[in-house]
RNA sequence: GCGGGUGUAGCUCAGUCGGUUAGAGCGCCAGAUUGUGGAUCUGGAGGCCGUGGGUUCAAUCCCCAUCACUCGCCCCA
C-alpha cells in the first residue's frame, strides 16, 4: 500500500482547504501590490550550489534538510527550501541589478526534509517579499509594515506578536561573538549537550535555547545590543522609530536569532501561541551581504516569508464562495434545453451548476447541498409556455418567469 | 535526526480480560414523494481492525518490526 500513500509530510489540498490558502495568498498578493511589489516565480528547483552558497554550509537546512538529487545529466539539483536564494540568483543571472531597487513578492511550494509535525510539512507553501537595493532603514520599516497590514487583513493581528532584534553589521557580530564565546566557554559545564555543540558551530543560537539550564546561563549573558557599532545601533533605532511612528507594536527580543547565516541588522518574527511548537508565522530580516556572497554586485536586501499553511490554520474561515444558481431540468425532454440555458447564464456571468442525472427530487437535493441560492426549474410545461420556474431556496417561494426576462430577473444574484 | 503517544467504515469514535457473522453517530445511496430541496421515517451499501512477521488450537486484541499521523526536542514558515 505504500505506493498509494502520499509521501511523508506531503498533503493533498482539497477545495475546502484550497479556499483558505487562496484567501491567504490573495490577501497578501493584493496588499503587496498596493506597495508596488510585483510577483515573480522562480523555478522550484535550482542547482544545489545556489542554496549552499546562500544559506551557509553550516545551517541545518543545508546539512540535513534539503531534497537533493542528481538529474539525468548528472547535475546536482535541490528542491528549494526557501525563496530568497532563487530570487537572488535571478537577480544576478538575469542582470536585474540594472533596475534597482527591485520590489518582488513570490508564492509557492518549498521543500524541507524534516520530521513532520502540526504546522510543519515537507512540502509547504510560503508567501514572501524581497526588497533589493535599498540599504536604508525605510526598507525594513516598509517591509514590516506590509507584513503587519497583511496579518491585520487576515484577522490574525490579535493572535500574533511581532518580535524584533538587531543582529548588527558583520563587525558588531564578530565583536559580540567573541565576547559571548568567552562568557559561555567558562560556563560550558552548565550547558546542555546540544548547546555545547552549538558553541563551536553557531554560538548565537544558544541564546535561543529552550533548555532550562541554558536559559539560566543565558539570562546573565552579555547583550548583543551593548556591542553594536555606533552605525548599527543607529540603524536599528531608526527602524524602531519608524515602527513607532506607524503605531506598529513590537517587542524587542535581544535573544532573537535567525537560523540562516546571511541575516544582518534587523531580524523579526511574527509568532503565535495557537500553533503549538511551530509558533512562527512570518519571519524575515535584512541580508545585505547575500548578493555579493553569491557573486553579484554589493546589493542590500530585506524581506520576509510567511507560512501559508500556518496562516491558513490561524484564520477563522475563508469567505464562502459565491453561491451558485442551480438549473434543474424536469424529465428527459428538458435536459438539452436546461443545459443550453445553463450555458447561456454562465456566459452572462452567473455561477451556475447543473446536475448530471436523477429525478427532480434528487437534483433539488443536490442544489441544496451546493448551497445554491436559487433553483431555475425547467420542464415541459415551462418550455411550452416559454417560462422557467425560479425557486428561492432560502425562503421556499417560487414564481414563473418568462425566459425573455430571466437574465434581468436573476441579475441581483449574479 | 532524537524521545513519547496513536492507527477499527468517507468522518468522529466504541469494542473484544485472545474465542462464531466487528458496532454506533454523522455522511453516502435508495424509497416514502415518477414536478420540488432543507425536517422526519424506512431500507441499503461501505471494514485485508495501517502493513509485514511472530506467539497461539485461535490474533483486530499479546510481542517484534515497519509505515503513517500526532506531541515534544533539534530547527524552522
Amino acid at each position: 500500500m505504500r505506493s498509494l500513500q502520499p509521501v511523508r509530510g506531503t498533503h493533498d489540498i482539497l477545495p475546502e482547504q484550497s479556499l483558505r490558502h487562496r484567501h491567504v495568498t490573495e490577501t497578501a498578493r493584493t496588499i503587496a501590490g498596493q506597495y508596488g511589489y510585483g510577483e515573480v516565480a522562480t523555478p522550484i528547483f535550482e542547482f544545489t550550489e545556489v542554496f549552499k552558497r546562500t544559506l551557509g554550509d553550516s545551517s541545518d537546512i543545508v546539512t540535513k534538510e534539503m531534497y537533493t538529487f542528481e538529474s539525468r545529466s548528472g547535475e546536482e539539483i535541490t528542491l528549494r527550501p526557501e525563496g530568497t536564494a532563487g530570487i537572488v540568483r535571478a537577480l544576478i543571472s538575469g542582470g536585474l541589478g540594472q533596475h534597482l531597487p527591485l520590489k518582488f513578492f513570490y508564492q509557492g511550494p518549498m521543500f524541507r526534509h524534516e520530521r513532520p509535525q502540526k504546522g510543519r510539512l515537507r512540502q509547504f507553501h510560503q508567501f514572501g517579499v524581497e526588497l533589493l537595493g535599498v540599504g536604508a532603514p525605510l526598507g525594513d520599516i516598509e517591509v514590516i509594515a506590509m507584513a503587519a497590514q497583511i496579518l491585520d487583513a487576515l484577522g490574525v493581528a490579535d493572535s500574533t506578536t511581532l518580535e524584533i532584534n538587531s543582529l548588527g553589521d558583520p563587525q558588531s557580530r564578530e565583536a559580540y561573538r567573541d565576547v559571548l564565546l568567552g562568557y559561555l566557554s567558562d560556563l560550558k559545564d552548565k550547558l546542555s549537550e546540544d548547546s555545547r555543540k552549538r558553541l563551536a558551530v553557531n554560538p548565537l543560537r544558544i541564546l535561543d535555547s529552550k533548555d532550562e539550564g541554558d536559559r539560566r546561563v543565558v539570562a546573565d549573558a552579555p547583550l548583543f545590543s551593548d556591542y553594536l557599532t555606533g552605525e548599527a545601533a543607529e540603524f536599528f533605532s531608526a527602524v524602531t522609530a519608524g515602527l513607532d511612528e506607524l503605531g506598529i507594536i513590537y517587542a524587542l527580543n535581544p535573544k532573537l536569532v535567525r537560523g540562516l547565516d546571511y541575516y544582518c541588522h534587523t531580524a523579526f518574527e511574527f509568532t503565535t501561541e495557537a500553533l503549538g511548537a511551530q509558533g512562527t508565522v512570518l519571519a524575515g530580516g535584512r541580508y545585505d551581504g547575500l548578493v555579493a556572497a553569491m557573486g553579484g554586485a554589493e546589493t542590500p536586501g530585506v524581506g520576509w516569508a510567511a507560512g501559508i499553511e500556518r496562516l491558513a490554520m490561524l484564520i477563522a474561515d475563508a469567505p464562502a464562495p459565491h453561491r451558485p444558481i442551480a438549473v434543474v431540468p424536469v424529465g428527459g425532454g428538458a435536459e438539452t434545453a436546461a443545459f443550453n440555458l445553463a450555458q447561456e447564464l454562465r456566459r452572462d456571468g452567473f455561477t451556475v451548476d447543473i446536475g448530471y442525472g436523477g429525478n427532480l427530487s434528487r437534483r433539488m437535493k443536490r442544489a441544496n447541498k451546493l448551497r445554491a441560492r436559487l433553483a431555475v426549474i425547467l420542464g415541459e410545461d415551462e418550455i411550452r409556455a416559454g417560462t422557467v420556474t425560479v425557486r428561492d431556496l432560502d425562503t421556499g417561494e417560487q414564481e414563473e418567469v418568462a425566459l425573455r426576462g430571466l437574465r434581468d430577473h436573476l441579475a441581483p444574484w449574479r
